[in-house]
DNA sequence: ATGGTTGCACAGCAA
């Protein structure tokens, strides 16, 4: 039996690259797609194109910015919009609300959260400080759902808006003293890997010079200047089970791109 | 062998 596809893509505004990402949803055999700025809301999303393929979807978007979906051919069961615990971002003259960055669902045996986690701006910002104890939070609530159950199958993948490692940026000198660098954010991502999720996709792919974004400006992608800040880490259970993996560098080429490329792993069907 | 920002609420913010 062939493997579960599985992939997360920060697409960047489903709206203008819905073409796009369902062409290489074929193209790429992909089962579940999990996706991050989808930047629209919930009526605004494109699902027809994906159920034409034989995707279900399920989103959550409440305005121009954050937006995270799932499209699985193999389920979609359980659909949870944030996950317990998360914490709610206080806009200046607005009321806190937990933002459209986190969704559960199951999809072929595998619970899959599509996480889109907050940028942080710059250290001395709020939103930075929101960013540690967003992924605080996720660890504590993951933690306590393998504590549950240590052989559940599970997958957070996304956007994670950190580069773990210094080859994971093209240069340490440019990112000196700037966001998804700093050692509070590489230590909230270590307790992850601590919590047993672990980064099911660098075996495969190791750098240095393996990135998964690349700035529009500065002809950062011809230059091979980017980041690896997508991940996919997978519980012990999940873990065991992937055979395959790769960075669908190609996606970020060619007309209107991402300035994100697909992350994807074969998981071994059991 | 690709791109010189892009996307959104079209103005200024977010990434």
């Amino acid at each position: 039996m062939t493997a579960l596809r599985l992939a997360t893509w920060n697409v960047n505004s489903i709206r203008t690259r819905v073409d796009r990402v369902t062409d290489w949803l074929a193209r790429a055999e992909v089962d579940v797609l999990a996706m991050q700025e989808t930047k629209c809301t919930d009526a605004q999303f494109p699902t027809l194109p994906f159920h034409e393929l034989g995707y279900e979807v399920a989103h959550v978007g409440h305005n121009q910015w954050n937006g995270v979906a799932i499209a699985s051919r193999v389920g979609l069961d359980d659909i949870e919009v944030g996950f317990p615990g998360q914490p709610v971002w206080a806009k200046p003259d607005a009321d806190p609300a937990v933002e459209a960055r986190a969704l559960g669902a199951t999809c072929g045996g595998v619970r899959v959260w599509s996480l889109y986690v907050p940028n942080g701006r710059a250290l001395n910002d709020p939103h930075y400080t929101y960013k540690l104890e967003w992924l605080a939070a996720l660890r504590d609530t993951a933690a306590g759902w393998l504590a549950d159950d240590p052989s559940a199958p599970i997958a957070l993948v996304g956007d994670w808006n950190i580069a773990p490692q210094d080859d994971d940026v093209w240069s340490m000198e440019f990112f000196e003293g700037a966001t998804h660098v700093s050692e509070p954010e590489r230590t909230a991502f270590r307790a992850l890997t601590e919590a047993q999720f672990l980064d099911v996709v660098r075996p495969f792919t190791p750098g240095p010079g393996v990135y998964t974004y690349w700035d529009y400006t500065q002809l950062r992608f011809p230059k091979k200047q980017g980041m690896r800040i997508d991940f996919i880490l997978g519980s012990p259970a999940l873990a065991t089970r992937v055979s395959h993996a790769e960075i669908a560098r190609e996606e970020r080429k060619g007309k209107s791109p991402s300035d994100h490329a697909p992350v994807l792993v074969d998981i071994q069907r059991i």
